[in-house]
DNA sequence: TTGTACGCGTTATCAG
DNA sequence: CTGATAACGCGTACAA
């Protein structure tokens, strides 16, 4: 491992004081040919590259973001970060991200950390909303003394930040309106868990959503399901066992796409068929949609949007301190053939 | 945004020297009570914590790693970052991601933000070993000046760094021997594409296989195929078409389980049942393995594994300076059902 | 037990 | 056009 040279060891290889060898490497024109060239040998000569972490300590600023997720296993996440990595590159910015263990919301520890890492501003997605309310605005109120916060979240949540909304309203209203119009009556609701606000909201504006088209609601038609396709699975054998054949919705809205993957595998299981037995629907409109039996209709909630969305509002608190904004980017419903739409279907009873 | 407070500003107001401060945060024993509590105090009042940046500078590193792939897309390389972000995490070190442009392997620029970011390891992983041998050398050897340099890469690749390699014979010669048992004789290859090494070391190893077990080869029955859905299901697609219906193969060996999804739909496209008239068998054992139609048997190339011994061996590599490592983590076959060997199937002809 | 002074690698300011 | 020098925030000898 070569030792690495520093501004000085160029300035001297050079002859010069090290102000000029930074002018070299800004391109400041205001210096002689000659001396440029002489200073720009001794840079290529011992492969000079001014460290980073000195200019961060100069600067004060180290021109980082931070994204906080729950572990990456769901690819909604790495959508989000995706995009916000690339957004971030194009200011000029690296993005940081720091994965919350197992479920486990914002810890006091990262908070700190956030803070002794002089980060430039947080956004945070996924499921920490669910945590104390209390130990959630303490955390933001102490972040907020040191870097803009945003996060991604339902609407309603009274976090006091820039909030991004994922559009909670279409993406449980248009899939029942899809299914009502393909004369659907009985659906149900198969959603993560309803300690989570998410959740919570999207069952809430389901039952909304029956009311107003004037749609039966079956208690039994709503259940918990987690997030991935053991839960999917299980929650479907469990919604399915526990009526008999002829109280049986007609279809289902699964809380996400993995949940769908679950309860599409449940239901083939037990034998029925899709779309004819049953109409689904996901949400998130993930890549591997157009590729399961049938192809999965599915909400795209537009994470990459939100995600570049966050970014840019962060960067643009830096300087406003603007610290409130508030946007929400509504869903759209991607139709395929899992409820039978795209097949010109349409439920008699 | 509040002023940051800095180790002066806690120092006056304890009405102390930085040393001390410095003591107070570093636990170290050798400080009065007193003095102490005062500087407990101020520390708390201005809810200070030092600059890991500062820190950074003094210490001449950051503790911080990197990891260079291709676009996240694959869920293959999120699984290697994350395995790689928990054991740096655990090891006191942080985990950079840089991410390479739609298929460019490194670029000289990203090189030298290696180098000036003074990251203390590199692991590189994804398909950057189709590039021009040349570049990727003279990139290595820059970088090797630097810091310690790990790859996860097929074997026989010549790179002269810590070298983890994927089995890339186990992960097609189990999916042969599988099939053979089952009776199967006419076996397909469904590739990457081939001026990648992976993918022409794959096929070169399928060829192989069929030797050894006097398996015929129809050069028909390998066939380019990309990295992602819509490439399986048009190579599968061309395969068939391509063929009279008498000389199709009776099972196919996947790439990934990308192409097994999509090579998956064309066959249901074209009236095929699996596993009965097609077996398939994908490559990673991807999270939806389980919930395709039929369940898609698959290879583990075991990432987490691989990921987390090339941190090991990075951080390793930072004192004993031994450069040179190579190891290689077997595959192991998962069988499910759309081979048909679960289901007790036996292929006759 | 505590304080002084310097180094870490840059950049910016001000003088020449 | 170029060179000293201070500052960025912290840790650490060394001294007291």
């Amino acid at each position: 491992m070569r030792k690495r040279a520093t501004i000085y060891d160029i300035a001297q290889e050079a002859g010069v004081s090290t102000a000029t060898v930074t002018r070299v490497i800004k391109q400041d024109p205001r210096v002689k040919a000659a001396t440029r060239e002489k200073v720009q040998r001794a840079i290529d000569a011992n492969a000079y590259a001014p460290s980073v972490t000195a200019q961060n300590l100069e600067r004060g600023s180290a021109k980082v973001l931070a994204v906080v997720l729950p572990e990456m296993s769901n690819l909604y996440f790495s959508r989000i970060y995706n995009a916000a990595y690339w957004e971030a590159d194009a200011n000029g910015y690296s993005l940081r991200l720091f994965q919350t263990r197992e479920n486990q919301p914002i810890s006091r520890e990262m908070v700190s950390e956030l803070i002794r890492c002089r980060i430039d501003g947080v956004l945070f997605a996924g499921n920490i909303w669910s945590s104390d309310r209390r130990d959630l605005n303490d955390a933001l109120e102490r972040l907020k003394n040191y870097m803009p916060v945003a996060a991604i979240c339902p609407p309603g949540v009274d976090l006091d930040c820039i909030r991004i909304h994922s559009d909670l309203v279409s993406c449980v209203r248009l899939p029942v309106r899809h299914l009502h119009t393909l004369g659907h009556r009985h659906i149900a609701f198969i959603g993560g868990s309803m300690q989570t606000k998410d959740a919570s909201k999207r069952k809430y504006n389901f039952l909304e959503q029956l009311r107003l088209l004037d749609l039966p609601d079956d208690p039994a038609y709503h259940i918990e399901a987690g997030y991935d396709m053991e839960g999917g699975e299980r929650a479907t054998m469990r919604l399915l066992s526990s009526l008999e054949r002829g109280r049986w919705p007609s279809a289902m809205v699964t809380f996400n796409d993995l949940i769908a993957l679950g309860a599409m595998k449940a239901l083939k299981k037990m034998g029925l068929h899709l779309p004819d037995d049953m109409a689904v629907i996901g949400c998130d409109n993930q890549f591997f949609c157009p590729y399961t039996d049938p192809p999965l209709t599915s909400i795209d909630l537009h994470p990459e949007e939100m995600a570049q969305s966050a970014v840019r509002e962060l960067l643009l608190a830096q300087e406003s301190s603007s610290q409130s904004f508030s946007m929400i980017r509504d869903a759209t419903l991607i139709v395929r053939e899992s409820c039978g739409a795209a097949l010109g279907y349409r439920k008699m009873e």
